[in-house]
DNA sequence: ACCGGGTTCTGACAAATGTCATCGCGCACC
DNA sequence: GGTGCGCGATGACATTTGTCAGAACCCGGT
């Protein structure tokens, strides 16, 4: 009995590339590919996958929105996050949004391959190590409106721009940003928004 | 006749579906693989492989400077540059390094096995589009010194910080960076790092 | 009804950043 | 030998950031 795959990736050549390698193995048939967040739910709901493999950089709709909406539209389909970079917040959020496994593309081939097998039997699969930085990253200490104020400085404009962009004067941005950066420990904007969005906090 | 590749990634599971996917043409041969820039070089002089795909985002030595050393060491070996971003900058720099391809992530498998056999013709294989950005993009108006504190800047530490790690004085630090916005047309600092990066200036 | 916390604003102040003019030094080019 | 350009520095200045206190509002909890 094989186990169906749906696989989402922007880049091509390494969705084919993945797609090929999986499909090498005996038990798994890979059953649809997406290049696009806002594709997966359609070809899940046409495919029916026993996993997904979601990366989460896509355009449309990120990796992470997509693996909620499919948690919710098509609970039958296992989510597994696959992903390059093993920053804390991703995991956070990938549990969040309802994935049960997440492997980084750091990882060797067959990690991939054993994850999906365990996913199917109805276990958890996460990288200790990763899994050990989120907890010590913590939930975030940021306000809502902090939040969007450093998502917004994140562009790189000024304190004007940023106070246009999200209708708040110059004195309230410059107050949030204040107290992101007291927050983060940082000792700039530059360096608030870094930190915050290496937490994934953002 | 088959042709040898030499396959240098940094990401485990990316390299190796990318291998199992070329091993499986009849007329490649994967005769090395490894994941990082400063290891290419040896795996080279050891497999004498026709071409290596290097991919540019590595540690140790990025795919750029594997690709110069590459050129010098082992002539033999043509340079394909694989990666992630199409950005500007990159394939003006791995010409400049001596790679005679340049593919994307983004481009459909054939398009990588089409540019191996080109290049094993003599031809100099590049995306249209990204070579058009490039030239749009032009050469940087930025000097040595200005781009060396563009990329001090990049970390997000102070001018403080950033005259100390260059042993320069304050002022110079400011004068720079003044350069370096002005020249990008940016409103400040972290405008300067982000439109000069995404050029491929840095 | 009261308290606490988040949101939004203002005003004031200090510190950091960006701009400009100007100087001397060395190097390459004509 | 003069000219131009990049490097490095200084000083003065305007602007932008970051910090702090205070005040009004709304909302949820006790």
């Amino acid at each position: 009995m094989t186990i169906r795959l749906l696989l989402a990736d922007d880049q091509v050549l390494v969705r084919q590339a993945l797609g090929t390698l999986l499909d090498l193995e005996d038990d798994f048939e890979v059953v649809a590919q997406v290049g696009r967040g806002d594709e997966v739910v359609g070809a899940a709901l046409e495919c029916s996958p026993d996993v997904a493999l979601l990366d989460i950089e896509m355009p449309g709709l990120d990796g992470l929105a997509a693996a909620a909406v499919l948690a919710e539209q098509v609970p039958g389909c296992r989510v597994v996050v696959l992903t390059t970079f093993g920053r804390a917040g991703y995991l956070r959020r990938a549990m969040e949004a309802g994935a049960v496994g997440f492997v980084v593309k750091d990882a060797p081939a067959e990690a991939l391959g054993d994850a999906i097998r365990r996913v199917m039997l109805g276990e958890r699969v996460v990288d200790p190590a990763l899994a050990v930085a989120t907890l010590a990253a913590g939930e975030s200490p940021l306000t809502a409106r902090e939040r969007d104020v450093l998502i917004a400085a994140r562009g790189g404009g000024s304190v004007a721009e940023i106070a246009g962009s999200l209708y708040l004067s110059e004195g309230t941005v410059r107050n949030y940003l204040s107290g992101a950066i007291a927050k983060t420990g940082a000792r700039n904007r530059m360096g608030a928004v870094r930190v915050a969005d290496d937490r994934g906090w953002l």
